[in-house]
DNA sequence: AATGAATGAGGTTTCATTCAT
DNA sequence: AATGAATGAAACCTCATTCAT
């Protein structure tokens, strides 16, 4: 289901296996350091993770921000996929567009870096990778509202940019609210936000 | 109108004339980079554009910690100031609320840092020297609730955590969407936010 | 007994009676800081133990190095007045001699900052200011050697240098052997050398 | 005859060739540069000396502390190693014991920042990291002891932790007396100690 | 004369990225 | 193609000393 193309060396040709074994690997360290420890991750420690030397790293992604453009472009994929699974198997369109939102806040609730990225870095670097995912995304987004907006149940002045916006306002709570004790409880705030999009 | 105190020596007498000079030009220009420049933002730079060595930055502020959290204290004041303005000034409980969010996101604008802090940081040193700011802020923000609640314009079930979550959630769109021509409208986040908190 | 004469102004008048007291104040904490902390007390410090301010501190004392002069050349002063105590109230020469490295090893044992002075420091701004002082100390050695070699109590050969330099070495043992639980026992150490400069 | 092993990387492999010439040479350059300032040497002129970056000397050894760790590990070993060599070599017991001290205090003499931390630091980090190295030291030591003893040289009262103590002192009396002219002569030192454990 | 605020060179350490093996 | 050692530009913070009040 994941639209993701195979990837190719600069050359043009596909990777050699052993290449695309690696790039994996790196890719599911990444995502799982970066999503500990936020942007702030180190790439020794992804390398580490990994089982791979830095250098491989390197080779795969020349930066830092471009295996990040990378996870990012990973990510709206996931969410993307998850909205066109609610629009095929989910018939209630508020159910469609409800659960979609709710399965990709889950989403994004484990992963700190894609959060902080979203929510702060203005990098063209990270962001450009990932123009074509990110459009896919509001494409789907786009379906859960027309058919919400259809049966009635979404309001009518409700836009696509609107969802992620207010999905970035959910994500922002996920690890606000300063040390342990205070966290802020995103559900909640998801149910409120969900809650404004009905129609009255 | 801001409630913060003259600040004080260890010895508890008042800072001198040109002391007090001095760490007014500190936190403005760490206001002022850090507003730029986020939590990122270097000591040194901040020294430098409050034409100050470092040394006295240091004097004024113990750790960089110590001067985002005396930066966010001072913020949880301002936004407390502005709620008790409308508390005080305005009768309509509705514009009484709406009207302090809104002044309190403009605030929260012109601000990355805080912002950053507000959402990303976790480090006890930065909040626990404006706990009794944020429980100031609380305490208005109920009181506007409370109006709120009476005069039928508010729903019955919003609580006082809600409104920093959500409050939260427009900051995070304040700097979020990637870079500059994607950035996302606050403005129109803000009140769909609103509007989800009137009563049907 | 203490032969230390009153200090005076650079321009050679006695110090105004407010300044002295402050000048004691510093020196008291002067010693009692470097005592605690050795060479890397902080003027800060002192000057706060004195209850003065740094100003002032360097009124008195042009530099750190200066400070820890003057409390070299006022320690050999101790050192000194203890020897010469001896040589007038012990009549039996051993005691005389043995009993004034004791005593003074004594009181080199809660002065962490002279001990580190005369084990490692090199600085002739420390040192060029207790010459007479440390003159004076070895001419009392002296006359203990001379007393206790007449008596037929100490080796011939033990020469006036000798005795600081063994003193030197049992001070290195005060501080010595790394961390806590391995501190060595220098009045063990002392009894040791004392035993060696004992006639056969 | 230096019974160091080869270090390894955290995997437990040999250091890569190039890699072990750059550490030997940064210890190498460590020694110098400590034994010439003592513990105030700066690990960046470690690095310059070493012909290194500071990110390599790091990649090396952790902390400051670290490396002065090291070399304390390495001069015990010496010191042992030098031991060991009379135990081997040297048939009359007082020659291996009296010979041992002198050929380590010559060590010593040339190691200003290994007899700083002898005598001053109480870091455990920088001892910790030694604990074997000196034990085998005290082993060595003790053999010589026991077998002047039994060969009716040395006092019968002497102990092991006798003789580290005795070093100590001898040590501190290498970098002491104040600016060069004053400079105490060591080996006069040692001979006199030496001569205090002989059995009268 | 006293004060303590200000200074800023310098110290250790981190980490994205490069490059020899 | 892979490795991981090497790099070095910052970053934060300290403290002896100076100087305006």
């Amino acid at each position: 289901m994941n639209s993701m193309e195979a990837p190719t060396t600069l050359t043009g040709r596909p990777l050699r296996a052993d290449a695309q074994r690696n790039r994996d690997r790196i890719v599911e360290a990444a995502r799982a350091v970066f999503a500990e420890r936020g942007l702030d991750a180190q790439m020794e420690e992804i390398a580490r993770r990994a089982e791979v030397g830095v250098g491989t790293l390197y080779r795969h992604f020349p930066t830092k921000e471009a295996l990040m453009g990378e996870l990012l472009a990973d990510r709206w994929r996931t969410l993307s996929d998850q909205a066109r699974e609610s629009l095929a198997e989910e018939s209630d369109p508020w159910e469609a567009f409800a659960g979609t939102l709710r399965r990709n806040a889950e989403t994004m609730s484990a992963d700190a870096a894609v959060r902080d990225t979203i929510m702060g870095s203005d990098s063209p670097a990270v962001w450009e990778h990932s123009e074509q995912a990110r459009a896919d995304l509001l494409e789907a987004t786009a379906e859960l509202i027309v058919r919400g907006q259809a049966g009635g149940v979404l309001r009518e002045d409700l836009t696509v940019e609107d969802v992620p916006m207010m999905m970035c306002g959910v994500c922002a709570t996920m690890g606000a609210g300063g040390p342990a004790p205070g966290r802020l409880d995103w559900r909640r705030h998801l149910e409120l936000v969900l809650d404004g999009t009905r129609r009255r």
